[in-house]
RNA sequence: GUCCCCAUCGUCUAGUGGUUAGGACACCGCCCUUUCACGGCGGCGACAGGGGUUCAACUCCCCUUGGGGACGCCA
């Protein structure tokens, strides 16, 4: 049974990269029927907070990534907060340290930083120098007795080749000569990431971790711990990571990185779904064909970490919008308004829904975001008569135009059958037709050179609006 | 500074020794069309550089360059 998970610390909002990663999880978990499952790791106790906790957890349920254990539901290898597994990484620790795979380290943390400066001076390694490795039985006694502070540190051994398995690079081979003694247990008695990991990735029979390969280098330290503690070691996938346009990491000054901003600017779950996949991985090809648009469903049938590139992948918006906009026209109107309910507070509407489904029936395909279905209002709203745009009229059409300023005058309730019906009988009378006949009106109409078909304006606008609009081109052309 | 990872069109990628180096986004053109958009068709456009290995390298090896990451009592 394949048992994967996502591992973010809450200390922030969820990242587009953390998204990705946790979007490989759940699709490798699901294409080969296994668990995936969600752990908090808060063993920052400066920087966590609830909030993040919620927006993560919120996010990744937005996503459609929901997990078969971890937080909110449970499983059997519980808990899934590491703040609540304390007893667990104790009762290793104690382990360690009995082998005498650990050792309390006294150190400071000024001395640290003094230690590690110098080496970067002189060029050096930079590596714990393993200062506290070999005390002497008297003076740690007389340092816990004199109540100094430590930590406890793994004691690397020394020249040991340490390999492990990455599906996506390869399997990869360290020297653990390029490693100092690192820290396992923090003096606030906390635990540090690199030993935490290995207890919760292990006691949960995780077997495949997928990851940042930010990460890449730490493995080795985990790999060690694996070891000295007798578990078995799972197989690695390190994900190349995301950038930005500039080729430098995804940060804020490349706009919204977090999962929440890009819903606030619009886009579908799904489109982000899908999106994300393609940085990095691609579909097998099909009938030499390679399809880019896929459902989670899909991509759940067809995943696998072997077509997952190795190359960072940097962002690219305009393909976003592009996905975005197909899975926006794949909607219903009905739908589109439900996502964009605050339409029906703008006064072009007034709480008319039926309106407003008819207005999103008229310009869905100009739509790429869920916010350009507020934006394109102004399409109707925003009027000027410009004359240039619309070109010299002659008589007829003018006279044209008062007709059919009459037939809105004197009908009820405009629609579709009876706008067409008033186009084919003036068309007829005046002997006007096809382009000649519509561009110039809708340009009068619009006051623009592009948008919604020109009947929609006959449905949309209101007939005082109608009026004034055909009022103020005749007068102008007259 | 030390170590690690990566390198195909502007971007995302296919490619696993012999291909006219394929697709997608963007861009450009044409078509469809009552405009724009959508859609359809076509075009532009890449193997970072240098050495090897080989009958044959985008593909394998080495170096250089460029980019990224790690070196925390952050994850």
């Amino acid at each position: 049974m394949i048992r994967v998970r996502f591992a973010p610390s809450p200390t922030g909002l969820l990242h587009i990269g953390g998204a990705r990663t946790a979007l490989f999880n759940y699709l490798f978990a699901k294409r080969y029927n296994g668990k995936y499952i969600l752990r908090i790791e808060d063993t920052d106790i400066e920087r966590s907070t609830k909030e993040s906790v919620d927006n993560l957890i919120r996010s990744l349920k937005w996503l459609g990534l929901s997990w078969d254990e971890g937080p909110e539901i449970g499983g059997n290898f519980g808990p899934y907060y590491q703040t609540h597994r304390f007893d667990l990484y104790k009762k290793y620790l104690d382990k360690l340290i009995d082998t005498g795979d650990a050792y309390p380290c006294f150190c400071s943390p000024e001395e640290l930083k003094k230690e590690r400066d110098e080496q970067l001076k002189s060029g050096a390694p930079v590596k714990y120098s393993g200062k506290c490795r070999n005390l002497t039985p008297e003076k740690l006694k007389e340092n816990i007795e004199k109540e100094k502070q430590f930590s406890i540190r793994f004691k690397v051994p020394e020249h040991k080749k340490i390999v492990f398995k990455d599906l996506i690079h390869g399997d990869m081979e360290f020297d653990s000569e390029i490693l100092g003694d690192f820290v396992i247990m923090r003096s606030n008695g906390y635990p540090t990431y690199n030993y935490s990991v290995v207890i919760d990735d292990a006691l949960m029979k995780i077997t495949h971790i997928i990851r940042g390969d930010d990460h890449l280098s730490n493995t080795p330290k985990q790999v060690m711990l694996y070891e000295s503690l007798g578990f078995p070691l799972p197989i690695f996938a390190h994900v190349s990571m995301i950038l930005g346009v500039d080729g430098t990491r995804l940060s804020k000054r490349h706009g919204a990185t977090s999962v929440e901003e890009f819903k606030k600017q619009g886009f579908l779950p799904e489109a982000i779904d899908n999106f994300l996949a393609l940085l990095g991985w691609s579909a097998p090809e099909k009938d030499g064909k390679q399809e880019e648009i896929l459902s989670l469903e899909e991509m759940s049938k067809l995943f696998s970490l072997e077509h997952v590139s190795k190359t960072p992948a940097m962002m690219n918006i305009d393909k976003l919008h592009w996905i975005n906009g197909i899975y926006l026209r794949k909607r219903d109107p009905e739908e589109i308004l439900s996502l964009t309910p605050n339409i029906l507070d703008h006064e072009f509407f007034n709480k008319n829904r039926e309106k407003a489904l008819r207005y999103i029936k008229a310009l869905k395909d100009h739509f790429f975001t869920l916010n350009d279905v507020e934006s394109h209002i102004t399409d109707f709203t925003e009027w000027k008569l410009e004359k240039e745009l619309v070109g010299p009229l002659n008589e007829n059409y003018i006279a044209l135009l008062k007709k059919m300023l009459i037939f809105i005058k004197k009908s009820g309730s405009l629609d579709l059958s009876n706008v067409g019906k008033a186009f084919k009988f003036l068309s007829k009378e005046f002997g006007i037709k096809g382009k000649e006949l519509y561009i110039p009106m809708r340009k009068i109409l619009s006051g623009k050179e592009e948008g919604a078909q020109l009947q929609y304006f006959f449905i949309l606008l209101s007939k005082e609006e109608l009026i004034r609009r055909f009022e103020a081109a005749i007068k102008e052309f007259e």
